[in-house]
DNA sequence: AATGCGTGGTT
DNA sequence: TAACCAAGCAT
C-alpha cells in the first residue's frame, strides 16, 4: 500500500477550514456537542447552532439540569431531532457517571447514548489527542478510492476501522491529523459527485485515478422521496410543537391545515414512541 | 443488516 | 425539477 500518511500531513496545515471545533482548547464538551451536530447535517449549517448551543449550556450538567424539550427546541432545524434527545441524555449519563466529565475512553464514549464508532472514536482523538481510527463517510470513500480503486465506498463495515489503523503514524498527534486530513480531503477535494483530483495530494497514488476513475458502480441506496412523506409530517409536527406554549396543545389543533390527517396522526404517534413528544394533561409537547 | 430518521443546499 | 448529498445512530 502506498504511503497516504505523509502527503496527507504536509497537506492538511496548509488547506484545513478554521472551525470552531478545531480551535485550540476547545474542549472535549464543545467537540462531543459538535460531533452530534454534525451526524449527517453539514458542517455550514451547524456552525452557529454549536456556539448557540455551547453560549447556554457551556458544560453537560448545565444541559443536564434543564428538560429534554429545552433540548430539543434550541435544536431548532438541524434535523434529525432524536439527536437533540440522545444529546440530553447523554449530558445526563455524563453528569451521573462520570463526575460531569466527557469520558476519554472509548469503550465509556460508546455506552453514552447516541455515541457509535465513529463519534467515539472522534471526540477520543480530536479532543484528548488519543491515537484511534476515526471513520466517516468522508474517510471511507478517500480509502475506497486511493486504496482499493473503487468509486464509492459500499456500507460501513468493521474492516474500515482496521483498514485506517494501517494508515495511521505511530505518533499520536501525526495520528491524529491523518484522521482529520482524511476526513477533510473527503469533504472538500475527493468529493462523492465531482472530485477535484488537481488539487488532491493524494494524485499520484490514487488506485481510482491511475484505472481512469472508473464508474465501479458502488450506488447508495435511494433515498426516500421527503415531500409527502411521514418524516415531513413528522418535522412539521415537531416545529408545531417547538413554537407552542411549554404546557402543549391540544390535539386537534395541531397542524389543522395538514392535507393528510391519518398521516399526521401517525406522525404524533411515532413521535410520542420516539420520546421527543408527550401527552399530559390531554395536551400534547415537547417532553418534560 | 436493512430500515427509518430532517432539513436545506446543489446539480 | 427531481434527485442527490450531507463528520451516523439505534433498532
Amino acid at each position: 500500500m502506498p504511503d497516504l500518511a505523509a502527503p496527507l500531513i504536509a497537506w492538511y496545515p496548509r488547506i484545513a477550514r478554521d472551525l470552531p471545533w478545531r480551535r485550540p482548547g476547545f474542549g472535549a464538551w464543545g467537540v462531543l456537542v459538535s460531533e452530534f451536530m454534525l451526524q449527517q447535517t453539514p458542517v455550514t449549517r451547524v456552525v452557529p447552532h454549536l456556539e448557540a448551543w455551547l453560549d447556554r449550556w457551556p458544560t453537560p450538567a448545565a444541559l443536564a439540569a434543564d428538560a429534554p424539550a429545552e433540548a430539543v427546541r434550541q435544536w431548532a432545524n438541524l434535523g434529525y431531532p432524536r439527536r437533540a434527545l440522545w444529546l440530553h441524555r447523554a449530558a445526563t449519563e455524563i453528569r451521573d457517571r462520570h463526575d460531569g466529565v466527557v469520558p476519554r475512553d472509548v469503550e465509556a464514549l460508546l455506552a453514552l447514548t447516541g455515541i457509535g464508532d465513529y463519534t467515539a472514536r472522534a471526540v477520543a482523538v480530536f479532543a484528548y489527542g488519543d491515537r484511534h481510527p476515526v471513520v466517516d463517510t468522508n474517510t471511507r470513500r478517500v480509502l475506497a478510492r486511493a486504496v482499493d480503486g473503487r468509486s464509492q465506498p459500499g456500507p460501513p463495515n468493521t474492516r474500515d476501522l482496521a483498514a485506517m489503523t494501517l494508515l495511521l503514524p505511530e505518533d499520536d498527534t501525526d495520528a491524529a491529523i491523518v484522521n482529520a486530513a482524511a476526513m477533510e480531503l473527503g469533504a472538500t477535494v475527493c468529493t462523492a459527485r465531482s472530485p477535484r483530483c488537481q488539487a488532491c495530494p493524494l494524485a499520484d497514488r490514487c488506485a481510482w485515478r491511475a484505472a481512469g476513475h472508473p464508474d465501479t458502480g458502488d450506488e447508495r441506496r435511494r433515498q426516500a422521496r421527503y415531500e409527502g412523506s411521514d418524516r415531513q409530517a413528522r418535522g412539521a409536527v415537531l416545529k408545531a410543537l417547538r413554537d407552542a406554549p411549554d404546557h402543549g396543545i391540544r390535539h386537534d389543533d395541531v397542524l389543522t391545515d395538514w392535507p393528510d390527517t391519518l398521516q399526521r396522526d401517525r406522525a404524533i404517534d411515532s413521535l410520542i414512541v420516539d420520546g421527543l413528544a408527550e401527552v399530559s394533561e390531554g395536551l400534547l409537547r415537547l417532553p418534560s
